[in-house]
DNA sequence: TTGAAAGCGCTAACAG
DNA sequence: CTGTTAGCGCTTTCAA
């Protein structure tokens, strides 16, 4: 059978009770006692019930995480991260690939919420935001990561995306390039960093070009299709891509039809993925500091599981340009 | 205040074990009597406390997933696809990075156990095997993923190592190479490729050479120093890297020394991660069928935690050849 | 068909 | 300093 703390209590000769403190290191008692305890834990090999503990008003030390692709380098990194802060804060993290399913976002933060999490990590957008609205009004701390849209009030830890698409547009202007295309994603943060790249073109006396402008999802093969018909259409001099899987489909469409990088086609890329680094040459990028920012997102959240007043912060963390051999 | 099972009782005007009946789908009851409980339970938005069922007995519908270091695309990749059969089966499960860190384990471990879990996935090698048999022993069930080391009495499933490294070498042997350099790992699955590698050379009347082999971990920037060492050392025609990471870094340190793939030196990883279709060339390498691996996992893992018998079982299935350009 | 009541393992007053 | 006891929210006999 299992050991419960009624065992550990009878064979210490002590009420559960006192074992309890011992477990929590709470309450005073005589050092013999707590050594008598702990012996006897050791001895049954005594492993607490975080569930009956959780119950009894604890909470769960568990978060839940909320992520789009964990096949995307940037996420798995992200959430390499996020799990490695929780633990050492002694939470475990649930993951939760969401896929872009609205249906899957659904049932996940149901089933989260019966595990009765004590915080949720949103690294994606959302779909149902009635869902998230209503765990909020729930009490449930929220912090999202990377998405960077005050539509919700929670708190918020992103790189500061309007920089990025301006020193992006700014290294590529510099390198001489005038006609750049921009392959986008039709998010917030996607709006963000190009509207940073407007303005950078902008303040040099460009024109900004909606018609160089594209938008897809983040994957290889969308950047290599979008690179043919981007070539085709327009053939520009360099290639924004706002992220690394994106930037990576160009490089192989265009070393396929023979487009010598950086030379005929400079390519930069977003995130600092370590795709960015695979590739012959490396891949110039928009790098986010993502260990910080997760550490930062775990503290928070940690913090706001604890305190009652639910400050809403906003960390904007800086991006930081990587040059590398397509640029 | 949260809403409880009583909240719903109450207002419905029943019990709280026919509202347990109508959660649960058990027992029988006039149709009439589920329909106005489950307008309730609407209609208070409840959501049951899952931490409260499983403490009377039912389990906690979670299980853990132990992983040396979800930044190798293999391990994101077979995080994410057991993330998902998991999930199909109304499990979550709790991630833990073990960093090739036996603290780290220890630690993990012990929390998995506090947690409660229904059952854990091993997709790593293990330092603390006393833990793992300790677990074994209180009836936990346990599966390793994509480490065949029959040292444990557990279910295991894998690639049919043996094989992936004999083909691996057929296929260098068929293209010409006669002075291939391995660079394997220090884990019981490389020894078996590097067996399955060694019997391809020997059946075909070619000697198998200790001194053209070499062993580190994981890691691109391992793969690029070890491939500076191999050609200084032999000058080989080919290189069987035994991860696709080791083979990036071998990729990347031949092109920085202007030696041309495949003419020159021939390459072929093992896992065929995302990183080998992003190199260009395209890496040649043997593909783990992980997707399906992760499912029969799971529900192997499932079939464990609700059988007695706990029969221990044995899958390997078979890795594939895939060609690309570095070969 | 429905409900009363005894736990599940633990925590936290409150007494002693 | 230590123990008694009343829950926490749910499941599950066993009766009615």
């Amino acid at each position: 059978m299992k050991i419960t703390i009624y065992d550990v209590a009878k064979k210490a000769g002590v009420s559960i009770a006192t074992v309890s403190k011992v477990i929590n290191n709470t309450g005073n008692m005589r050092e013999e006692t707590r050594r008598k305890v702990n012996a006897v834990i050791k001895e049954l090999e005594y492993v607490p019930n975080l569930m009956a503990s959780a119950l009894t008003g604890k909470g769960t030390q568990t978060i839940g995480l909320l992520i789009p692709d964990i096949s995307n380098p940037f996420f798995s990194a992200t959430a390499r991260y996020i799990e490695d802060s929780a633990h050492e804060q002694g939470m475990s993290v649930i993951m939760c690939s969401i896929d872009d399913n609205s249906e899957k976002e659904k049932k996940y933060i149901e089933l989260l919420e019966r595990k009765q999490i004590d915080g949720l990590i949103v690294a994606s957008l959302f779909y149902n935001e009635h869902l998230l609205k209503n765990l909020i009004k729930k009490g449930i701390p929220v912090v999202m990561l990377a998405y960077d849209d005050s539509t919700f009030d929670v708190s918020i830890v992103s790189v500061d995306d309007f920089k990025g698409g301006y020193e992006a547009a700014s290294h590529l202007f510099s390198k001489g390039h005038r006609k750049i295309a921009v392959i986008a994603e039709h998010t917030h943060s996607s709006d963000l960093r190009l509207y940073g790249y407007r303005v950078a073109l902008e303040g040099r006396g460009m024109e900004f070009d909606e018609k160089l402008t594209y938008k897809t999802s983040a994957s290889i093969e969308n950047g290599k299709q979008y690179f043919e018909q981007i070539y085709k259409d327009i053939k520009p001099t360099a290639i924004f891509a706002f992220n690394d899987l994106i930037a990576i489909g160009v490089i192989k469409g265009a070393t396929e039809k023979g487009i010598r990088i950086p030379d005929e086609l400079a390519i930069i890329g977003f995130d600092n993925t370590i795709l960015a680094s695979t590739t012959v040459p490396g891949l110039t990028t928009i790098a986010q500091p993502i260990e910080e920012m997760a550490q930062k997102t775990v503290e928070i959240l940690i913090e706001e599981i604890h305190e009652q007043k639910r400050m809403k912060k906003r960390f904007l963390f800086d991006p930081e340009l990587i040059i590398r051999g397509t640029t």
